[in-house]
RNA sequence: GGAGAGAUGGCUGAGUGGUCGAAAGCAACGCUUUGCUAAAGCGUCGUAGCCCUUAAAGGCUACCGAGGGUUCGAAUCCCUCUCUCUCCGCCA
């Protein structure tokens, strides 16, 4: 949620922002002005009122000790305190409005976000490694998953409906190794404290991520109980300080939480998208940041470093792109996507998108810290990113490391993990 | 699912219609004094909004789980809701 001190303060600068987006946002600027000074007039009526009231109201208990008459001030207060209910149910309607514009107000792209339309301005940052070169023709997760039974969409599809998979015999523990390879990196080399949350929340916390109220659609949702399944680790675990007042020598907090992941994935079934590469579950390692103004830009950068290394543990191929301002989300001040190469696809996957949310968060999920000089309560910065996506980690990595045979030789990281250098192929 | 208890400031915990934003204690911060890993004394110490200011300072208002009601006036009385805890039942 933005500051409505900067939208008044700096009004055309917030709308010059928000059209970089590209989105009709900015055009919310102007209602959010008005109404904001209606609001703070009303405000300032009522409180004078109730200024007046709670004085004459002492004089009267006074009086009435002294067993005076006092029906006709009593009278006059009864209109006062009319005119106030009147007013408080304005300016509280007032204020109801001007917070559901907010709530639907993306945030301000930070300055260093390239500006740019749309994902084809996105600029390569860099890249790491190069495309591996293959004697024979590469197959795609799909033939190599079913050849060696570790993958079974017929059966997701049976039990869950498209857009399911059930992993199976290496597959699984395939898919397990990498969990716990992910939280070992990032416990004990990247300094993250891991996080088990509960896969189920409570709406308060979706609107404080910003998932809430825009993108309900993408969300499952058990309504007799009003909770949804959780779209990323980010809503659980950056929603662990909500309305809390940190202590800022905490911060900053590093928090790393293996979950699985629920998408309703509206609007984009049947795109076109074979196999694993968009599920409505899959499991993710998701890196969560809390950390000081100042720090954010420099954090941005380490967790996103953080992410990069688990491609290169594990030779991967890929390259970092930046989001331009037309393709940020929603809550992001900037982004950096981590694409990972997939031969079989003959593209690059998103496997990471690590954000830095600068304020937009914690102003939503009222997260503080108090500034030990100032005595302040301030804002901390949010930021999170994958650590990465699992499910497309695991086509980039069965396509890249498939050998001639159909089998799978793993890379050695992943050995301690796994148990065994690779997946052998099955003899028919 | 059944029964009961409760929700007050960072924490503990007083307060049942009027100078209560709220006693007291703990924690924290500052100062003083003494001094071997500390004690004592004094002071400060909730959150948010509005107004006035370049700013600081200041003034005002609201908030005692949430919402509504009674009243000139509500932490305090009434109603509704939510949540938490305990016990019983069921259950991985």
């Amino acid at each position: 949620m933005l500051d409505i001190r900067i939208i008044r303060e700096q009004a055309e600068t917030v709308r010059t922002r928000l059209r970089q987006r590209g989105g009709e946002e900015w055009t919310l600027v102007d209602e959010v002005l008005s109404l904001d000074e209606a609001r703070r007039a009303g405000e300032t009526e009522k409180q004078s009122l109730q200024s007046e009231r709670n004085r004459v109201s002492k004089d009267i208990g006074i009086a009435r000790k002294q067993g005076q008459d006092t029906a006709a001030i009593e009278a006059g207060m009864r209109a006062i305190g009319d005119r106030i209910d009147v007013l408080n149910h304005e300016t509280a309607d007032l204020d109801a409005r001007q917070e559901t514009l907010l709530l639907s107000i993306p945030n301000l792209p930070h300055e260093a976000c390239p500006v740019g339309h749309s994902a084809e301005e996105n600029p390569e940052v860099r890249v790491w490694g190069s495309k591996p070169a293959f004697a024979f023709e590469p197959k795609d997760h799909v033939t190599l998953g079913t050849d060696l039974k570790m993958l079974d969409f017929e059966a997701g599809v049976k039990i869950s409906g498209s857009a399911f998979v059930v992993y199976r015999g290496a597959g699984a523990r395939l898919e397990r190794a990498l969990i716990n390879f992910l939280l070992d990196l990032h416990t004990t080399q990247h300094g993250y404290t891991e996080i088990a949350p509960p896969l189920l929340v409570k709406p308060e916390a979706l609107f404080g991520t910003g998932n809430l109220p825009k993108f309900g659609d993408q969300l499952y949702h058990c309504e007799v109980d009003n909770l949804y399944l959780l779209p990323t680790a980010e809503v659980p675990v950056t929603n662990l300080h909500r309305e809390e007042i940190v202590d800022p020598a905490s911060l900053p907090i590093c928090y790393a939480a293996y979950t699985p992941c629920f998408r309703r994935e509206a609007g984009s079934a049947g795109l076109g998208t074979r196999g694993l590469i968009r599920m409505h579950q899959f499991d993710k390692v998701e890196l969560v940041k809390i950390c000081l103004p100042q720090d954010s830009m420099e954090e941005l950068e380490k967790l996103t470093a953080n992410a990069e290394k688990v491609l290169q543990l594990l030779g991967l191929h890929y390259r970092v792109i930046e989001l331009c301002t037309g393709d940020i989300g929603f809550g992001s001040a900037k982004t950096y996507d981590i694409e990972v190469w997939a031969p079989g696809q003959g593209t690059f996957l998103e496997v990471s998108s690590c954000s830095n949310f600068g304020d937009y968060q914690s102003r939503r999920m009222k997260l503080r810290y108090k500034d030990p000089e100032t005595r302040k309560n301030l804002y901390p910065h949010t930021l999170n990113g994958s650590g990465t996506a699992l499910a497309r980690l695991f086509v980039a990595l069965v396509e890249t490391y498939q050998q001639h045979d159909g089998s799978i030789l793993l890379p050695p990281a992943l050995v301690p993990y796994f148990g065994r250098s690779g997946i052998a192929a099955l003899t028919p």
